[in-house]
DNA sequence: TGCAATGTCGATTGGAACGGTCGAGTATGC
DNA sequence: GCATACTCGACCGTTCCAATCGACATTGCA
């Protein structure tokens, strides 16, 4: 039941990117930024920010002065959207998955009782996952930020 | 997000061993009776009965009229015990595990938006798993085969 | 006692997925 | 036309997964 690399990492660049704009609206910022702020490998988060730009969350501009900025506004990304992304469904076996179901190899998948239960696993995962919305997070860290912004501001 | 093969197989395995006891208690059932109800590659099912058995989950006898049984009750046994006894720790990240913690790479753990969101889905995760016993899982199947016994009875 | 049936166990294998890297290509702004 | 950035595809080592094989230990029974 582990989430990947992948899913982790791109739900942490998407906080780092979010809390830039909140900072400084309508700034790009530089993967080698966020790979530093983040603690990411840079060419590793390059392919997670490319897959999230391709997904719709994300928009890039070329060029000198490029980078990447949000392609909506954080409370319409949902962590169930990005994890889905880049890890695929979030159901535990493809036979509950509503997104890419797909029939298991048990006898009889109506009397199966691991299904039933991992649909209520499945329901609660989508449950939590789609409604968490980015901007929850990045209040989360804003908040916490505040309060050591001083000896933060000179690290870089 | 996903289970693995052994952890499906191991309740599927169960629930029909279980079954099995409760139609005829105190009779011992072998690993290839199992695999073929179940649909499950004999060699495979092995190492995953072997797993459950050294966890306490089953027990078994060798030799002639040999064969695998519960090692407890089935009101005593949870999905969550099985699944973590073949998968591993339930929480999709190390940093929320409680059984299996370790830090993650994040800059700030505290502040880290993931890891709170992640808490929550461990919770809900093991909240179900957890409390799910196998008697459940097993009355399901009963309820379901009583009404097709007849046909079934002559399939072996 | 000896054999056949059965469970136990370790080694191995093929393949896919994961985590990560490299280098060439392409758009952009100055 | 050059520096800076994103884009894209290939690659690579490791780990994990699903499954298999073969040897061995134990037991029941004749």
């Amino acid at each position: 039941m582990r989430l990947s690399k992948k899913g982790e990492y791109a739900v942490r660049a998407l906080v780092e990117i979010g809390f830039e704009s909140h900072l400084r609206p309508n700034t790009l910022i530089q993967i080698s930024t966020v790979a530093q702020r983040t603690n990411i490998p840079e060419k590793f988060l390059e392919q997670i920010l490319l897959a999230l730009r391709n997904g719709g969350v994300l928009k890039s501009k070329r060029g000198v002065e490029g980078g990447y900025s949000l392609a909506k506004a954080p409370e319409d990304i949902t962590l169930g959207e990005v994890i889905r992304l880049l890890d695929g469904p979030l159901a535990p076996i493809p036979c509950v998955s509503i997104s890419a179901y797909e029939p298991c190899s048990c006898p009889d998948e109506e009397s199966c009782g691991l299904r039933i239960a991992m649909q209520q696993v499945r329901d609660a995962i989508a449950g939590i996952l789609d409604n968490y919305k980015l901007d929850r997070l990045i209040e989360e860290v804003k908040k916490h930020r505040a309060t050591k912004v001083t000896e933060w501001q000179f690290e870089i």
